[in-house]
Parts: C-alpha cells; sequence; structure tokens
DNA sequence: GCTTTATGCTTGAGCGCGCAAGTATATTGG
DNA sequence: CCAATATACTTGCGCGCTCAAGCATAAAGC
C-alpha cells in the first residue's frame, strides 16, 4: 500500500479546501454574497440579539480585526448589516443584522445548505461524523 | 447528542484550513517562501527532469494561469526557478528548480515535514489513514 | 492554403485579506 | 489624579490571487 504521511495529508486537506471553497462559492455568489461574507451574517444570526462587537466576529470567522473592517464597510453600504454604538464602552462599534441581512442569510443558508449536502454526498454519515470529531479535536 | 449536518462539517473544515495555513505558513517563512511556493517547489522536484509546464503547475497546485505567472515571477527572479523554452511548441515555456531551488527545497522540506507532523501530532494514525482515504474520494 | 478554433501564457484591473501604525477610549497602578 | 498600558477599531500599504482581455502559436476543417 502507499505510504501515508502527515506531509501528504496536509497537503491533500489544502486541496480539498481549494475545491470545497470553488464549490460553495458559486451557490453563494447567486445571492451576491462570498462565503466570508455568510460567515459574517451566519455569525451575527446565531448572536443574541444579533448583536456583535467587530473584534469577537472576527475571532469567530478567524479574520484579522481590519478584515472585518473591510468586509463590513461594503456590507453596510448595501443594507445588510448596521453599525451601533455600545452604551458602555465608546470604544467599541457594534454590528447587528439587519432585516434584509435576515432575509439574505436565510435564501443564503438554503443554498449553503444545499451545497454542503451535495459536495459531502458521497461521503457516507458515520465519516462525516468522523471528520467532524477529528476536526473538533485539532481546533 | 449533538446533530451534526454537513453545512456545519463544512463550516468546521474552513476553520480547520484556517488554522493550518497558520501553523504551516510560519515555518516555511523562515526559508523565505509562502505555503503555495512550497507546493510549487515541490511539484518541480518531483517532476521528471524537474521541468513542467505552467499550466501544468497550476492545475496540480489548484492555481489559475495567472496565479502562477505572478507566483514564478519573483521566484525566478530569485534564482529558484528558471525559464526555459519547449522544442516542439513555442507557447509553451516550461520552469525547471535551479540547484538553489532544489536546496531551498530540501530545507523546506524538513520544516514543512516536520510543522505537519506536529500539528497532526494529535490525530491517531488510523484516523490520518481514514482522513486521507475520505479526502481522496472527495477529489 | 487559409480561416477558425483551441491552447499557453501574460497583463490590467480589482478583490480579499494581513501587518503595522495610528486614533480614540478604557483600565490600572502609583 | 494621572501616567502607563491595554483594548477596539481604522487606515495605508502590500501580497496573492482571480477574471477578462489580449497576444502568440498550434491544430483542425474546408
Amino acid at each position: 500500500m502507499t505510504t501515508s504521511t502527515p506531509s501528504d495529508l496536509i497537503l491533500k486537506l489544502a486541496a480539498l479546501h481549494t475545491m470545497l471553497q470553488k464549490q460553495i462559492a458559486g451557490p453563494l455568489s447567486y445571492h451576491g454574497i462570498s462565503f466570508t461574507e455568510y460567515q459574517v451574517l451566519k455569525q451575527l444570526h446565531d448572536a443574541p440579539a444579533q448583536k456583535m462587537r467587530r473584534i469577537d466576529l472576527a475571532q469567530q470567522i478567524g479574520l484579522s480585526a481590519s478584515g472585518v473592517t473591510r468586509m463590513l464597510n461594503p456590507m453596510e453600504k448595501v443594507g445588510l448589516v448596521s453599525k451601533e454604538e455600545a452604551a458602555r464602552d465608546a470604544r467599541v462599534s457594534l454590528v447587528t443584522l439587519t432585516t434584509a441581512g435576515q432575509t439574505v442569510f436565510r435564501d443564503a443558508e438554503a443554498s449553503f445548505r444545499q451545497a454542503a449536502g451535495s459536495v459531502l454526498a458521497s461521503v457516507i454519515d458515520a465519516d462525516q461524523q468522523h471528520l467532524h470529531r477529528i476536526a473538533d479535536s485539532l481546533l
């Protein structure tokens, strides 16, 4: 059999990511958003009062603070999210999901679910759980 | 137990990739190259006569043709690779690994191996094989 | 032989990040 | 109370990539 080193695995996971990215980005682009923007919407959707500090958002989706700033600017212009000041700390500016943002998210989520399902269709459920568990142990 | 949907898994894999990228890029940067540049060097190293067409290189590492052009320009300037014309097809320009490139690759490969090993150290071998197999089935 | 189409590559424009530096506010220690 | 330090965010710059358009060469069809 072929020997499979950690190096090979890392390379393979990188290739896998490239493929997943393309499969997922396509469907989402139909809603006018990127995968990262989808993640932003999802985080806000799942957050209490659909409000988050930018820095928490950054940490949750693995982005830098500046990355979040640049991501959010166009999203605010388009009306998906809106800025809000924090009561007790004038440094933070909260981001909230607008109703338009909620709508886009719901539509995008359906596409995302479908794309995710079809991409992973060939992986049996047990393996999906297995994958999940391994990924968790690494994060 | 928590239900684990394909959507969750995709999100988790994206997070995993972000983490892997950082863990791998760090060690490689010590050799003055990015992860993508490492992949270029590896492909050339593994190629017959250490020569490849740019378009095959692109396809192998999941990059666009223009991405390869832009990646290779600085690498050529630094002397890691060199350009060469194809005998029977004037359209193609072959890329070859220079001796300097071979040296850098060998050093970088050692770092990469080590980084890959340490990142995956907490995953038992059976799970690594399992991962490998699942990734293969998706590519 | 000459158009048409395909292939390999490069280039211009632009996007999506990160890093470092800068600004504003908050917190802490003396 | 007031420096010193920490935190939240933004901005300038640059990198790495893509897509679309362009150029050169090759292959195919009439």
